[in-house]
RNA sequence: CGGGGCGUGGCGCAGGCCGGUAGCGCGCCUGGUUUGGGACCAGGAGGUCGCCGGUUCAAAUCCGGCCGCCCCGACCA
């Protein structure tokens, strides 16, 4: 009967799910190495498909890729007082090339700041030279103690921006800027609604003065941090005077930010979308869009099945649709439904002879609901039925994550029930006093995850923090994080 | 690093207490019949039972040590 049995649900064991979807859906596999992960091509096909995307907006908006180097001088992490503190002990350093020891180790980039700003030093004399607007794609190794497939593990993709700005205001500007194309492409890309906001100093970057966040929630109510662009001030310029002449002539350092999104986006869509019968992507990343199932009765059915279903595939190709025709057969066509979604093909279109018959095709939709279009046109019916489930997906996912969030909290007492039950995101007051989110933390486990701009804010803001009853300076989002 | 689980054909597991040289389901290969929600028949390939050592005539099984993986926690995108 089963070829592939079914998966362990969401409800029984949420990481026991997860790790099955992205194993079933050939995203990703464990590697010979601990902490590290193999992308297959499913999984590399949306890295890529988000890569295009997020790249497309960067350059619109300035910016110009470059590389700088894997290795870094080991005393370059040490320039910056907090970046090292807080990078030093997930660093994995190289200590022998060519079987001799090295002079001074390499640090494998756990993030590229100090090496770029070493060369920003030599690029920059001048305010004509500002701003200098970088990306860059790469890997990145940071020693995890405890690793999750795209989630978390030791070796990751991502990109980091790094920008050089003459005023602050302009710094601030990029990091508002580039958090807000984060937000447009988790929406409008990924169908994954985020909050936007600040972090609080516990979970600021090391080394910056503010870090800018966008958070979702997960379908075990879990939040993730997405993407995070961080405000740098001068501390980085500081370290490695990056310092500029103004137009009236003064020494200036320069004002900095950086900004990264990683492979845990694929993560992230997983945990937003995907179903007991395994990955959900959205239409526009989804690595494959359409997969065609021809059945067949007779071997005179199943010529002019084929043959239709061949027509159609040449069809979706034209209009850069991207599709496949399941002609395997001894698969019966209810085993390659399962197949298919499982590895979140969005859209199936199943073409048996009454269909040839009626110059039509059954299309199914992924995430539910069948329906019968005419072969001609068939481009346009799969474009719109795509269209609508990227769009269902993002709603589907907003309303979740409203119907798990929850407002008004006002006491220490009801944060702690809600903490301890099953609440995603909880909004409430907040003194501003790091003592009452070390408190929150220990007592609950959850953390302030980000705190809110102002359109996610409650009306009316709360009036007292929630832990310790003063006044409240601020509205914080509490969830138990990633 | 602490707690829990687990290492047996590609995947999921049984066998282990009561040692006798390995079995089941799925997948894979060949042929045939099949195909509108997980097909069936017949034949076949595939495993030094995580590693090292010990006990024994004989070890997947008993004893000792080691390694690895997954989950939960402390650190983090």
């Amino acid at each position: 009967m089963s070829s592939e049995q079914a998966l362990t649900t969401r409800a029984a064991d949420f990481s026991a799910w997860y790790n099955e979807v992205v194993m079933r859906a050939e995203l990703a596999d464990y590697s010979p190495v601990r902490g590290c992960m193999v992308i297959r091509p499913r999984g590399y096909r949306i890295w890529e498909l988000m890569q295009r995307a997020l790249d497309d907006m960067f350059k619109a908006a300035g910016h110009e890729n470059a590389y700088f180097p894997l290795f870094i001088p080991q005393s370059f992490l040490a320039k910056e007082a907090a970046h090292v503190a807080g990078f030093a002990p997930q660093t994995a350093v190289v200590t022998h090339g060519g079987g001799k020891e090295l002079e001074e180790p390499l640090v494998v980039r756990p993030t590229s700041e100090t090496i770029i700003y070493a060369m920003f030093a030599k690029w920059i004399q001048s305010y004509r030279d500002l701003p200098v607007l970088l990306n860059q794609w790469v890997n990145i190794v940071r020693w995890e103690m405890r690793t999750r497939l795209f989630l978390r593990t030791t070796e990751f993709l991502w990109q980091e921006g790094h920008t050089a700005h003459a005023t602050a205001e302009e710094a601030e500007t990029e990091a508002r800027l580039i958090l807000g194309i984060y937000r447009r492409f988790a929406e409008e890309w990924m169908a994954m609604p985020v909050i936007t906001g600040i972090k609080t100093d516990s979970e600021k970057f090391a080394g910056a003065v503010r870090t800018y966040a966008i958070e979702a929630l997960m379908q075990d109510n879990r939040a993730l941090q997405a993407g995070t662009s961080h405000h740098l001030g001068q501390n980085f310029a500081r370290a490695f005077e990056v310092r500029y002449q103004t137009m009236a002539g003064d020494m200036e350092y320069v004002w900095s930010t950086s900004w990264g999104v990683s492979t845990r986006l694929i993560g992230g869509l997983v945990m937003t979308h995907s179903d007991d019968r395994g990955l959900v992507c959205p239409p526009r990343l989804a690595p494959l869009h359409v997969v065609i199932v021809p059945i067949w009765k007779s071997d005179t059915d199943r010529q002019g099945v084929l043959e239709a279903a061949q027509r159609a595939l040449q069809a979706l190709a034209d209009a850069g649709i991207s599709a496949q025709v399941d002609d395997r057969d001894a698969v019966k066509p209810g085993a390659k439904y399962y197949h298919w979604e499982a590895r979140g093909v969005p859209v199936r279109l199943e073409i048996g002879p009454r269909d040839v018959a009626q110059g039509q095709a059954v299309l199914a939709r992924r995430a539910g609901g069948k329906s019968t279009v005419p072969l001609t046109g068939l481009p346009a019916a799969v474009r719109e039925a795509m269209d609508q489930i990227q769009a269902a997906l993002l709603e589907a996912a907003r309303e979740r994550r409203e119907a798990n969030s929850v407002r008004q909290v006002r006491g220490k007492r009801e944060l702690i029930d809600l903490m301890n039950g099953s609440a995603g995101l909880v909004y409430a007051g907040y003194c501003g006093d790091a003592a009452c989110e070390t408190a929150v933390k220990e007592e609950t486990k959850a953390t302030i995850r980000v705190l809110p701009d102002e359109e996610f804010r409650s009306s009316p803001a709360p009036a007292t923090c929630v832990w310790c009853g003063r006044p409240a300076v601020t509205e914080a989002v509490w969830a138990k994080a990633y």
